[in-house]
DNA sequence: AGAATTACGTCAGTATGTTGTCATTTGACA
DNA sequence: TGTCAAATGACAACATACTGACGTAATTCT
């Protein structure tokens, strides 16, 4: 039963694993200068992103971690000064993660690098492609999450 | 400068971040009953897919790993009996990674439930979308691994 | 309201991966 | 052939992730 769709996909799968990989140490050794690793950059994205504020299990549940492991990274990154957390209306123990000003300087000179990295390794790849990429990989996202 | 690519691009990433990690997950669900981890299914299947022999940093190399990495996984499963070092006519000091009996049983194993899953996983995906996306994926590994 | 379930913080243990260093072997080249 | 750079094994330190377990807070349900 090797069916050309079967190999497509485990091939699939396979060079996910690997770009994954690469994708990670470009986006370390690009944000080396500013004191980021990946995990933190992920953590800042996501706080940005987010217009009410964010729990340390709502990080997690957005980047698809276990909360054990967000609540680590945030610890330090609080102890680094560029995040705090802020008491939470809405619940008395799970306290609210918000960028601090140094925060938010280290996103925007995330973006300042993030940005022109983005322009340039799309620059000879079709839109359309791009587009059908993010379909399937929304699509695999869907059928393996829970 | 929010360019749709760019965003496209970005999004492209993040998706992929989470994938991977669903799918190490679902792997890792898939393989337990077999005792194996993603690392060492990772490890059998480059190594049974090989025709000639393999070294430990050839293993890293084609995985995209350090071989640190993988020689830390290949001493354990040495010791578990799936696979055994054999002497090396090209290299002194670099021994061959061979699958042992045992291996080879995990690997039969290892592709009974994986290629149900792949197939199961892929009913409802067009082919053509399969194949932009590995395209996709090569060409971005291109431009990243170098 | 009270009980049961779920969510959260915390601590511990483990797996997987990285980088760095050092000595040794290989291989290439002047 | 002699030398030097690259590859390899071995060991160490560290970063990032997972799971499990425990007690407590929050939410849901009857």
């Amino acid at each position: 039963m090797h069916s050309p769709k079967r190999m497509l996909f485990l091939d699939l799968v396979l060079s996910l694993f690997r770009l994954n990989g690469l994708l990670i140490a470009e986006g370390d050794e690009m944000t080396e200068a500013l004191g980021l690793t990946s995990a933190r950059w992920k953590v800042i994205g996501v706080i940005a992103l987010s217009n009410s504020g964010l729990t340390v299990p709502g990080i997690a549940r957005v980047l698809g971690q276990s909360r054990q492991a967000v609540q680590r990274i945030t610890d330090v990154m609080v102890t680094d000064g560029l995040l705090s957390y802020e008491p939470n209306p809405k619940h008395k123990r799970s306290v609210l993660v918000v960028l601090t000003e140094e925060g938010k300087t280290a996103y925007k000179d995330l973006r300042d690098v993030q940005d022109p990295w983005a322009i340039n390794n799309t620059e000879d790849i079709p839109i359309e492609e791009l587009d059908v990429g993010l379909r399937l990989l929304r699509r695999l996202i869907q059928k393996f999450d829970k």
